[in-house]
DNA sequence: CGCGAATGTAGAACAAGTTTCAGACTGGGT
DNA sequence: ACCCAGTCTGAAACTTGTTCTACATTCGCG
């Protein structure tokens, strides 16, 4: 079939594929459907947080049969992660038009963060859904959470504005800021911390970045 | 800080308390039957992870009624969290029997997070399972993973082996640290970070120690 | 001792994620 | 137009965490 790309398992499922908003290898039909199930899916998270996301409700709400919604994503957090990719999609593009204005880079990573922070801020249960999906996920879910996280780095790097390409050194900051986010947000979505604490921790690790090694 | 609402429950359950290795308001069979569950998980957890500590199993394997062990642990994350909280008392001893000799306070704490790791190399399963609840934990468990967090800091405070009590920096530098641990952990967990990628992220965390703020 | 409340037991029942299956539908190739 | 492979559907079944129920045991204590 049409759909030869590379990696070819015998099988045809539509791979929910790591990459861009586009996948490319589905139908008009298809691309609609699965664009249904993850807007289904961002509403029902919005309202109740992970556990308000039941497949059923969601295969519902997206007029898909069950199998269906099982078929395009093979778990409830396979579905959670595709939607945290979605949504950051939109944030990255959100943040490339109007990019953080700060001289120090540092600075311009810790507006960027907090920018994304308030957007979770104003959506709490879907960003719950979508963090608690992220980090629970095991292996079965590596590719689309490798995707998660090249965005979220590229986010981030992107926030650095640098000239040229990041350093190593740069780069071990990134990993650590990363860290940092995604711990801070889960203390601050179970209420261990406070938006304020949340705000000190990426200060704190964005340090790393004015900081190089000795 | 915390968002304790629970109204004080007319019965006495059996507190899962998130104090110390001896809960004092048990009986001596009450303490038998709470370790035997948690000795119980962590069998199951080593063989398996997270997915094979099945309540059901739990609940045979400690020779207790399926009601029981809710009662002790209202929920599998609980339990889990428990455990963790049992096995890092564990390391905590045998860490203050042999405490890091590095002359860099930084060095001490990566040489001890590096210890904690190998022992969870010796043990990924278990690993998994205990650092998989506590980062999916909800609200409901924010008391038990609390207690996992303090006897977390204590550790990683203990291996600084600050001559005085630490400065707000350094507790600072703590919290990140620690955020890194975990989601690097989680990382490892599932593949997608090497052992040494690990250290190497913990290293660039402890850099904090050594460079205070501006 | 002997009661009564708290605790423990066995097992059914319930909830939600996941799998399976038989049949209907679609779409491209001959 | 026909056919086949691949999809989609609807519904039931299966799994495992969690709750509930009815009865038995234990424990503190008057």
């Amino acid at each position: 079939m049409t759909t030869e790309s590379k990696p070819a398992p015998a099988l045809s499922a539509p791979p929910t594929a790591p990459s861009a908003t586009h996948h490319p290898q589905l139908t008009e039909r298809q691309q609609a459907r699965r664009r249904r199930i993850i807007e289904a899916a961002t509403g029902l998270a919005g309202r109740g947080g992970f556990d308000a996301v039941q497949m059923r409700e969601v295969a519902e709400a997206s007029s898909v049969a069950l199998g269906t919604l099982y078929r395009y994503f093979p778990s409830k957090v396979h579905l959670l992660v595709a939607t945290m990719h979605d949504q950051l999609e939109r944030l990255h593009e959100t943040l490339r038009r109007r990019p953080p204005t700060e001289d120090d880079p540092a600075a311009r990573v810790v507006r960027t963060l907090m920018r994304a922070f308030r957007a979770m801020q104003r959506e709490p249960h879907l960003a719950d859904a979508m963090v608690r999906a992220l980090i629970f996920a095991d292996r079965s879910v590596n590719a689309e959470v490798a995707a998660v996280s090249r965005l979220t780095t590229a986010i981030i790097v992107d926030a650095m504005g640098l000239p040229g390409p990041a350093t190593a050194e740069q780069l071990a900051a990134v990993r650590v800021i990363e860290h940092t986010w995604h711990s801070a947000l889960v203390t601050w979505l179970s209420g261990r911390a406070s938006i304020a604490q949340v705000r000190a921790d990426v200060e704190t690790a964005c340090r790393l970045i004015a900081r190089p090694a000795a």
